[in-house]
RNA sequence: GCGCGCUUAGCUCAGUGGUAGAGCGUCACAUUGACAUUGUGAAGGCCGGAGGUCCGAUCCCUCCAGCGCGCACCA
């Protein structure tokens, strides 16, 4: 008998762990034939960053009924589970969290960025795979794979080095969408454009006037472009024009490119190859007629040196300040205040994106996206909804070379490492020895932004030594054999704390110590500037009582020579000042003069790691440094269908792919499927996957997006404790079909939580009227009906779910179980049950009473079965009830 | 600018070359029954507009409108 209510809270943790004790979520553990053909679905990992939302429920759903509906079918079902670190993403939350506590990723080591994000991702995936649990996934836990797992970092960064190999990728100076905010670059399809009115400034070039939104970029022009068939413009091309520039007259070079349109403002564009995508292209089609990028903006988003008064200006603010600059010299002609165009901003926090030239790693896109195309137009992967195909192809068909360098710390590192000397890139080199520029931690100066020089009585903080203990326990696992340091009192603190954790032998040398600047020890830095100025920003100019940055150099660089020469062999710690390891780095890179005292410089305890390897074969150098960049999130997840599946040796790889169905959102067709398929036929020579399932974006009932700024999220873990979980995938299933918007609402899922009472309720009824014993009986013609129409159902759910057509699976099997087999069937069999004695069929009471039991109860069954996928926890919870023993999960459908 | 969708009952959506369906909502009635988390029934739609193909169009084609989305270097 089963209990007067169904208890949705208290049957679904049971019949989970039921279920992960029969072990039937792993395939190899199912009672089928050997060579019984697989059904492999990948699970899109979900961001380890947050817990689950509405919108993974859709995707669990629909996965777990392709599962539990494959498996009972007989195949070797396997829904292999993940997790992804999510780099940029991740970072950001992260960044966020750091926020709200008042601290800042740009203040922390790599190193202590990259712990503290481990252990925050780590417990996320914690709770992400109970949640996953909850909603009823019957996922192969025992496979589970993290993006960040050793042997799939190891594999992403083979598949780099390959394609390397290949030409397939390449490093190159190109301009790329910078997040000032963030600090790195971002793909083309992470930047969100945005429609904003701006004026377009009207400024004269000498005897031209050209129109443009970005008047601040004037201090990187290098030249003016017209359209080659421009009739107004003819004679000036290929001459020199002279211009009244902000910082005195400027000359120019006036070319012709097509890039041009010859309609738009005057005609005229000022070249910025520096700062625009277009205009760099511009400039690498006239290489030899005008000069390349000069880069007025840095990577805070601000003006840089080069822009004399304006310098560390933000670009918003020194748009105004120029145009009025250029106002009074009578420059500007004339402003079109309310100009509409579209801005580059970034997806995630919606800052401007700055174009800047940087080095980074792009892949070259055509040739795979070619082999993208064809297994798509030959029919070798299906798409459903049909239509976007025509999306993917339209994508492919128009491809630019991806950037896949992030200058972030959470993710795969790229494995390149540089030359220090020439630049020259070497994948993953031999390392004979490591050598590593350790700063030493906050010192008290540190801390009150004092000078500090040479100065004595200047020891780490109490926030400096943590800082130190830290770097220390990293490098405990390097094997150090020597740690050489700066006699100065923090860096000698730091150096014992190093020496002593690592059992390294420790020695000091004071041409190790920190420039010695003189008067400007010990006193707050904004005090010196006002009175010395920028003194440290020259070269050879001397502080009173000081040295000069020439002697700095010239002491530090025959130093760390010295060092290098007598301790080849050994991995060394060199414990110094901020800018001797600048200038060390910058000696190395061969960076002279003023330029050095610009060079990056490190963080209190951060570490620089070089690596002693084989000479250079260009230069000779044998000091490398690991490219500090990761890889976008998307080259490797891209790669997710045979790395979980254990590529290249796997067995799974070979049992398992290509596998069945990729199921995901459609909002990520370009960031992953697409990727996927290139990547999977790339390096496997197949499609990554037969079918590709998109389901549409979870839509509250007025069709608004789900955000929590809007407050109608809906939690699926939330309204799975008041409704049940089966009520809320049914809720997701019903009305979903591919490719458009899901809308749900709460009472939408409470009408299926009535439907699972229903079922309930039908099933304590059939199973009150069980005869006791076994009788005989014979179907009647009604019964017979009846199981021929259960029949005719059956084939057509099968079919919908064959055909990804969940929908209409869910709403027939929901419609016949309610309004044919409740209202209509048990209905009619209602006098039968209660065996009345004027039964005109002749049939004994009794025997008349089992048949229409027995019919009852086969419906029943079958019913069960067919809800089963849709509806996990209550319809095994009603079969362990009936029919005690195997779990409907492996019931033959 | 190019591309992709959507427009069907009050709401949310299915659907089919033979002039329409579901859920929710509304209304009426019933019901101490396995189930009020129920049952029976009703009202409610020139299937966005205009043209075309066809014996016949909500469905196929063309154009238009409104909405949504994607892509794009227009300074």
């Amino acid at each position: 008998m089963l209990e007067p209510r169904y208890e949705h809270k208290e049957v679904e943790d049971k019949i989970y762990s039921l279920w992960e004790k029969s072990g039937y979520f792993n395939p190899d553990n199912l009672p089928v034939a050997k060579n019984a053909k697989p059904f492999t679905i990948i699970m899109p990992p979900p961001n380890a960053n947050g817990s689950l939302h509405i919108g993974h429920a859709v995707f669990v759903t629909l996965q777990d009924i392709l599962t539990r509906f494959w498996r009972m079918r007989g195949r070797k079902a396997l829904w292999l589970p993940g997790a992804d670190h999510a780099g940029f993403e991740t970072q950001v939350v992260f960044d966020k969290k750091l926020e709200k506590e008042g601290r800042s990723r740009f203040k922390m080591t790599r190193d202590e960025a990259w712990k503290e994000m481990w252990e925050f991702t780590q417990k996320n995936k914690v709770v992400m795979e109970n949640q996953l649990r909850k909603l009823g996934a019957s996922a192969d836990w025992s496979r589970e794979k993290f993006t960040l797992d050793p042997r799939i970092v190891e594999e992403v960064q083979n598949t780099f080095v390959k394609m390397y190999e290949d030409g397939l990728i390449y490093r190159g100076m190109r301009i790329v969408n910078w997040c000032s905010k963030h600090k790195t670059a971002l793909s083309d399809l992470e930047v969100k454009y945005i429609e904003r009115k701006d004026p377009l400034y009207y400024i004269k070039y000498g005897p031209l006037t050209l129109a443009t939104v970005r008047p601040e970029t004037k201090f990187g022009d290098t030249a003016l472009a017209v359209n080659p068939k421009d009739k107004r413009y003819q004679k000036y091309i290929g001459k020199e024009i002279e211009a009244i520039g902000l910082l005195g007259k400027l000359k120019f070079k006036v070319i012709a490119d097509d890039a041009v349109d010859p309609k738009f403002g005057t005609g005229v564009v000022k070249v910025t190859p520096a700062h625009d995508t277009t205009d760099f292209e511009i400039w690498q089609r006239h290489k030899d007629e005008i000069s390349g990028p000069k880069t007025i903006i840095d990577e805070n988003g601000r003006l840089t040196r080069e822009t004399g008064t304006f310098t560390g200006l933000k670009v918003a603010e020194a748009r105004e300040k120029v145009a009025e600059a250029m106002k009074e010299k009578d420059i500007l002609e004339k402003i079109e205040p309310e100009y509409v165009h579209q801005v580059a901003t970034c997806y995630k926090c919606g800052t401007t994106l700055e174009p800047l030239p940087k080095q980074q790693w792009f892949v070259k896109m055509e040739p795979l996206a070619k082999k993208a195309l064809t297994a798509v137009q030959s029919g070798k992967i299906k798409f459903y909804p049909d239509r976007s195909k025509k999306v993917y192809f339209h994508w492919l068909k128009n491809i630019r070379d991806w950037n896949i360098s992030r200058q972030i710390v959470w993710g795969i590192r790229i494995p390149a490492w540089f030359c220090l000397s020439c630049d020259e890139t070497k994948m993953n080199p031999k390392i004979k020895s490591r050598w590593f520029l350790v700063r030493h931690g906050e010192s008290e100066f540190n801390k009150e932004h004092r000078h500090q020089g040479q100065m004595k009585g200047n020891p780490l903080s109490a926030e400096g030594i943590v800082q130190v203990q830290k770097t220390a326990k990293l490098l405990k696992e390097q094997n150090i054999d020597l740690v050489i340091s700066s006699d100065i009192e923090r860096c000698e603190m730091t150096a014992k704390i190093i020496a002593e954790e690592t059992g390294a032998k420790l020695v000091f040398d004071e041409r190790l110590r920190e420039q010695s600047t003189g008067v400007a020890e010990g006193m707050m830095k904004d005090e010196f500037e006002k009175k010395y100025g920028d003194i440290f920003s020259k070269y050879e100019e001397r502080i009173p009582g000081g040295e000069t940055w020439k002697e700095l150099e010239e002491r530090i660089w025959k130093s760390f020579n010295e060092h290098q020469k007598n301790h080849k062999h050994m991995n060394v710690v060199i414990v110094t000042h901020g800018s001797p390891i600048s200038y060390i780095l910058g000696k190395i890179k061969n960076i002279k003069g003023e330029d050095l005292i610009t060079a990056p410089f490190p963080k209190n305890a951060e570490v620089v790691d070089l690596v002693i390897s084989e000479p250079c074969k260009k230069c000779g150098g044998d000091i490398y440094e690991q490219d500090p960049d990761v890889f976008d999130t998307w080259f490797s997840s891209g790669q997710w269908p045979y790395l979980t599946l254990g590529y290249p040796k796997g067995k799974d790889f070979k049992n398992f792919y290509p596998t069945d169905v990729m199921e995901t959102a459609y909002d990520i067709l370009f960031f992953w499927v697409a990727r996927m398929i290139m990547f999977g036929i790339y390096r496997t020579g197949h499609v990554p996957f037969k079918s590709v399932y998109l389901h549409g974006l979870v839509r509250d009932k007025d069709r608004q997006k789900m955000s929590k700024s809007k407050g109608n999220v809906v939690d699926p873990l939330g309204v799975s404790e008041i409704y049940g979980t089966d009520a809320v995938r049914m809720a997701l299933v019903a009305g979903n079909t591919a490719g458009n918007d899901i809308i749900i609402s709460e009472e939408k899922i409470k009408g299926y939580r009535n439907f699972a009472t229903k079922i309930w309720n039908v099933s304590r009824f059939i199973l009150m009227n069980k005869p006791s014993g076994i009788i005989k009986s014979t179907p009647s013609a009604e019964d017979k009906k009846n199981l021929a129409q259960l029949k005719k159902i059956k084939t057509e759910i099968t079919k919908h779910l064959e055909r990804f057509e969940f929908h209409l699976a869910s709403e027939k099997i929901y419609h016949y179980f309610w309004h044919t087999f409740a209202d209509k069937i048990i209905e009619g069999a209602k006098p039968r049950l209660r065996s009345n004695p004027s039964n005109p069929l002749g049939a004994s009471n009794e025997e008349e009473k089992a048949a229409a039991y027995q019919t009852l109860e086969t419906i029943l069954i079958e019913c069960l079965k067919m809800l089963h996928p849709f509806m996990p926890f209550i319809t095994e919870e009603i079969w362990q009830k009936l029919k005690p023993g195997e779990p409907l999960i492996i019931a033959e459908w």
